[in-house]
DNA sequence: GCCAGCCTACCGTGCGGTAGGGAGATTTTG
DNA sequence: CAAAATCTCCCTACCGCACGGTAGGCTGGC
C-alpha cells in the first residue's frame, strides 16, 4: 500500500474543503466483494445489528451455506467496512457536486438536504448500518472512515460558515447550526420511508424551509 | 389502527396527550436492579454496544465476578430493558412539565429542546443505549417501550400541531416539523459533550432560535 | 485439466447462564 | 443472651451452544 505521491492539487478557491483522505480507493484490500454479497450483508446487518447478525444468516439470504460465503469474503468485519465505505464515498460524491457548485449558501443548504434525504430514501438499510454500527469497525480502517465522515460534515459546516461570513445567515455558532442541519438529514434513517406518504424531496424541502427561514437574515 | 378501549378520562383540554401506557410501573418485573448495576451496564453497553458487551465486563466494572452479577440480574436483557425504561420514563416526565404548562407553542418548543439537550448532557451513555440499541429489546417489553417512545414523540408533535392550528407556525406538515425538532435533540447524543465549549443550554437555545425562526409566521 | 464456487464436517473460543458452596452479617428462637 | 438458622453476596467450576472461521472434497463449465 504505497500511497505517498503527494497530490499537489494547487489550492485554488477559498471555500476549498479540507484535505481529502489521500487515497480514494487505492486497494483498500477488501472491496472485491460482489455487490449482491454486500447487499445481503447490508440487509441483515440493518435488521439485526452487526454483532447480532451471523454469517450463516447472510449466506442463507444469498441462498448458499456459510463456508461458500467465505469464498467471497475474508472476514465478517470486511463486510461491515465495505458497507461503510460504499455509503460514505457515495454520499460525499453526491454532496460534493452541491458543495463545489456556484450556488449561494442557502441553495447549497437546500441542495445538501435534498441529496441527503434522497440518499436515505435510496439506501435506507445501508445508512442504518453506517449510522448505527460504526462502533464495530476497528483498527486502521476505522481512522479512514472517520476522516471521510469528518470530511462530509466539514462540507456542511463550511457551507454554513460561508453563509454566516457573507452575512446571509444569522450569527449563531456555525458548528451548532451545522449539527442542526446534519441532524435533520441523519435522523431520517430512523423514520423516513420512501414508500410512505411523503417523498424524500418533499421532506427535504420542508427541512430546507425550516432551516433556511431559521438561518437567513431577514 | 384506531385507538381502542376508550379511557374514560373526561377529555378536558384540546391539547391532551395521547393515552398513556396503562401501568406506570406496575411491577414491570425486572426493575429491582440496584442503581450501580444499571450504571455499570449503561457504561459498558454505550461503549461497546449491547451485543458486543459481555456480562463479564459489566461484572468487572463493578469489581465482582460474573456469577455474582447474576445475584442482582436475572438476564442480560433485563439490564437493557431497565436502562431503556429509566431513560424514557425520565425524559417523558421532564418533558411533560413543559408540555402541560401554559406556555405558548413557541415557548414549549424551546422548553422541550432545553429539556432534551440537558437530558443528553446529563445521561449521555444512557441516551446512547436508548437510541442506538433499541433493536435488541425483544418481546412484550418492547411494545411497552414503543408506546412510551411514541408518547414522547407525540408530545412534540402536538406542540407543533397546536402552533400550526392557532396560526403561530407556518403551514408545513407538522409531522415533518416535529421530526426536525426531534432530530436536533436526538442526534445530540452523537456529538454533544457537556464538558465541551458549549453548555446544553446554549446549544438548546441555538436550536430553538433556528427552529422557531424557521417555524413562526413572520 | 484447471478452477470458481459450492458443499459437509469440523474446530476453538467466548458467550449467557447455572451449580453449589463458603464467609459474614442478621434475624430468629430456646 | 447465646446458639441456631437464615439471608446476602460473593466465589470457583462448569455446561451447552452458537458463533466465526477452516479443511478438504465434489462438480461442472471454460
Amino acid at each position: 500500500m504505497p500511497k505517498t505521491a503527494t497530490k499537489r492539487t494547487p489550492s485554488k478557491a477559498a471555500a476549498r474543503p479540507p484535505a481529502l483522505p489521500d487515497k480514494p480507493e487505492t486497494g483498500s484490500g477488501a472491496l472485491q466483494v460482489r455487490a449482491d454479497v454486500i447487499a445481503a450483508a447490508t440487509k441483515v446487518f440493518s435488521e439485526r445489528g452487526y454483532h447480532a447478525a451471523s454469517m450463516t444468516e447472510i449466506a442463507n439470504v444469498l441462498g448458499i451455506r456459510k463456508p461458500s460465503l467465505y469464498h467471497h469474503v475474508r472476514k465478517k468485519e470486511d463486510l461491515l467496512f465495505a458497507i461503510h465505505e460504499q455509503m460514505i464515498d457515495e454520499l460525499i460524491d453526491e454532496t460534493m457536486t452541491v458543495f463545489s457548485s456556484s450556488m449561494s449558501p442557502s441553495e447549497k443548504v437546500a441542495g445538501a438536504l435534498r441529496v441527503a434525504m434522497s440518499f436515505v430514501g435510496r439506501h435506507r438499510d445501508g445508512v442504518t448500518v453506517f449510522l448505527a454500527e460504526h462502533r464495530a469497525v476497528t483498527g486502521q480502517r476505522w481512522n479512514e472512515l472517520v476522516l471521510k465522515r469528518d470530511f462530509y460534515e466539514q462540507m456542511v459546516h463550511r457551507i454554513i460558515s460561508e453563509g454566516t461570513a457573507q452575512g446571509t445567515f444569522i450569527d449563531v455558532p456555525p458548528s451548532v447550526a451545522a449539527k442542526a442541519v446534519l441532524a435533520m438529514a441523519n435522523w431520517g434513517y430512523t423514520w423516513f420511508d420512501p414508500e410512505g406518504p411523503l417523498t424524500a424531496e418533499e421532506v427535504a424541502d420542508t427541512f430546507a424551509t425550516i432551516a433556511l427561514r431559521g438561518l437567513e437574515v431577514r
